[in-house]
DNA sequence: AGCACGCCGACT
DNA sequence: GTCGGCGTGCTC
């Protein structure tokens, strides 16, 4: 007779121990069915013991043990584990959230019968692609680590061929008999990218792991990695829970992405977690970014810095940078928000026959309808938010909530006929560029035109083909895509970031700017950035014209150094959410003074504000409040946490009052 | 998070 | 007289 200590999916931070009469200690790491509450749950078995700290009677034997999947590896035990206390979440959530839904549920795939359809249906490619010496270093660099763990970063402006840098040392790791992680943000994570490392590598097995996988085919990719049979895996940042016995070698491409930060429970960074695996296993992990997180970039460039700098300067395909040009607003009367210069640049354009992408970061026609008489404002009920005008479909629309409401006919506050949608979003800039250039084929690409895969698709060929003359459109068209025909980028309504309140939000500008500013420009036809703004003279600006990542870089690291703001300070937020803001506000307070008396024991200042309102301090109905705690030691911080959080559990609180814990939090 | 147990309103 | 509301308490 044994005891099983068996995490399971429930929000608790304990383990739940079970009698066994025929466990072994190989059982570790295994999915066994028990007992639980009233019902049966499938859980983890994470260790079997001889002894369990419950009472004897308390104690119910486990169900069946599934021995019909290769138990969990050590490490990948281990990286839940740390998560777990990292994160400062429960164990069993974790591990539910890193396997499969399939396995979690105890049921095992059907065997792949057939080579899948993506290798079959790619082309080989014209096989392999010369180095320039940049990209040659960057490779010998990192492969002379292999075996160690060590931590690149890879910074390379668009155009530079990171890519083949990522295949190159994928090659090397495969033909020392290891496995590579491979971790892209969601927008890029393509079927173009799948085919490109398959047709790469006709012989390796490449499996890919993102959430929109039918649940099968997901399993039965974990699984091949689980057994050793993969050789790359190919994901978004859940990949980087893909058990790997052979992991030789990790990329993150696109680093600074805030895609890999999850954003609700287990709120992990893939990238972050990535790197204590690299460690973990004695790897090198690879940190790709134009753009680079100040984080990584501080830990870059730091005298005996923790991470190595790769630069890849030169573009792989001959074409110089676009030119980028900031065009002074305040000097000019607009019209409909473009200045003369811009409106030159696209008939300029149109009259060549090239393409124009307007970029405006902001959907629907309007952001906010109103009554100039009354001062009415259209408002979502259930968040603090207004309703965006839509009018391509005639509707007020939350973006938090998805509330929808019709456009009223006259103002519901005062009755005046006269209300107005004030403001723009690239509906409105689609129907003033139509109206400036009646003659030209306009697209708006944004998450509303471009609502499914097919659209989306159905839009980038139509882009490809010279289809469109005009495009308008937010984010979505920044990342990685590359239109031959594009030679002018304008940008639009850029500036209210420069002042926005999350320090963060000059860093996220200048990233989508020059992001935005690469798709301009390809090898026969140069590109021109136009950048509306009425601080032409911000540093911000000023570092895009010259292209200069490092110096925008070296002046916000000065100011975070300065305001004390990370990289060089750890930071964690309590949230609470709740019907009343009150309750949210209370169980802070409550939480605060909970830390503060523990304060005194944490070596190394841990720092506690006041519980505030979020800034977006309603959604969906409940009202939300944070608490920050940050230090300068990471480990300080998280004592702090672990003893932290435990009480936080015996706090009571009302009914309809959650709370969760982000560590290293992205927004505020 | 479920899910049971447990004490107060409108129905056969 | 019951069916059922959702308030709190537990889950090895």
């Amino acid at each position: 007779m044994s005891i099983l200590r068996v995490a399971i999916d429930i929000p608790l931070p304990r383990l739940f121990d079970y009698t066994s009469d025929d466990a072994l200690p190989h059982d570790v790491g295994r999915c066994v069915r028990v007992p639980f509450g009233s019902g049966e749950k499938l859980g983890v078995i994470v260790a079997v013991a001889q002894a369990s700290e419950h009472a004897a009677d308390k104690l119910r034997p486990a169900g069946e043990i599934l021995r019909g999947m290769s138990a969990l590896p050590g490490d990948w035990l281990a990286l839940a584990e740390f998560c777990s206390r990292y994160y400062q979440h429960p164990l069993g959530e974790v591990m539910a959230l890193a396997l499969p839904p399939y396995l979690r549920r105890g049921k095992l795939p059907a065997k792949r019968k057939t080579k899948p359809q993506l290798e079959a249906a790619i082309a080989a490619e014209p096989e392999v692609p010369e180095l320039h010496p940049e990209q040659a270093a960057a490779v010998v660099a990192v492969a002379a680590d292999f075996g160690h763990y060590a931590t690149f970063l890879l910074h390379g402006i668009t155009g530079s061929g990171k890519t083949e840098v990522y295949l190159r040392l994928i090659e090397q790791i495969l033909t020392q008999g290891r496995q590579a992680l491979m971790l892209v943000p969601e927008i890029a994570l393509t079927p173009q990218l799948e085919g490109r490392v398959a047709a790469r590598f006709p012989s390796a097995r490449v499996v890919s792991a993102h959430s929109g996988m039918a649940d099968a085919a997901r399993a039965r990719g974990f699984l091949e990695a689980l057994e050793g049979r993969a050789d790359i895996v190919l994901g978004t940042r859940l990949a980087v829970f893909t058990p790997l016995p052979r992991l030789g070698l990790i990329v993150v491409d696109e680093e600074h992405d805030g895609s890999f930060k999850q954003q609700e429970g287990l709120r992990y960074s893939a990238r972050d977690v990535a790197v204590w695996r690299a460690h973990q296993c004695s790897v090198p992990i690879v940190l790709g970014s134009a753009t680079p997180s100040l984080e990584t970039f501080h830990h870059a460039r730091r005298e005996g810095g923790r991470y190595k700098l790769l630069e890849l300067t030169q573009r792989a395909v001959a074409e110089a940078p676009p030119t980028v040009r900031c065009v002074d607003t305040r000097r000019e009367k607009l019209q409909d928000g473009m200045s003369a210069a811009l409106l030159t640049a696209i008939t300029t354009r149109l009259e060549r026959g090239e393409q124009s992408l307007i970029f405006l970061n902001r959907r629907g026609y309007a952001p906010v309808l109103a009554c100039p008489a009354c001062g009415w404002v259209s408002r979502c009920g259930r968040c603090a938010a207004n309703l965006v005008v839509h009018l391509a479909d005639k509707r007020l629309r939350c973006h938090h909530c998805g509330l929808e409401a019709a456009i009223p006919k006259n103002c519901p506050g005062c009755g005046n006929l006269d209300i107005h949608p004030f403001g723009r979003g690239t509906q409105r800039l689609e129907e003033n560029l139509a109206r400036h250039f009646p003659q030209a084929r306009l697209l708006r690409v944004d998450r509303d035109s471009a609502s499914t895969p097919a659209k989306w698709q159905a839009m980038l060929e139509t882009i490809h083909a010279g289809g469109a003359d005009i495009l308008v459109g937010t984010q979505m068209l920044a990342k990685g895509h590359d239109f031959p025909l594009l030679t002018l980028v304008g940008v639009v309504g850029a500036d209210a970031a420069l002042f926005a309140a999350d320090f963060r939000a000059p860093e996220r500008l200048f990233s989508q700017l020059m992001q935005v500013g690469g798709r301009s420009g390809r090898a026969q036809l140069a590109g021109e950035v136009l950048i509306q703004t009425e601080y032409p003279a911000h540093p911000l600006y000023q570092a895009l014209l010259t292209h200069d990542y490092a110096r925008f870089a070296a002046t916000q690291l000065d100011e975070r150094r300065a305001a004390g703001f990370p990289p060089f300070t750890f930071q964690a937020l309590l949230r609470a959410e709740a019907r009343q803001l009150d309750d949210s506000i209370a169980f802070l307070k409550t939480a605060a003074a909970a830390a503060r008396s523990l304060l005194p024991n944490v070596p190394n200042g841990v720092s506690l504000y006041d519980p505030v309102p979020m800034r977006m301090y309603r959604v969906m109905a409940l009202e939300r409040a944070q608490l920050l705690t940050e230090s300068v030691s990471r480990p300080a911080l998280q004592n702090f946490l672990t003893v932290w959080v435990a009480q936080l559990y015996q706090l009571k609180a009302p009914r309809d009052l959650r709370w969760h814990l982000d560590v290293d939090p992205l927004e505020f």
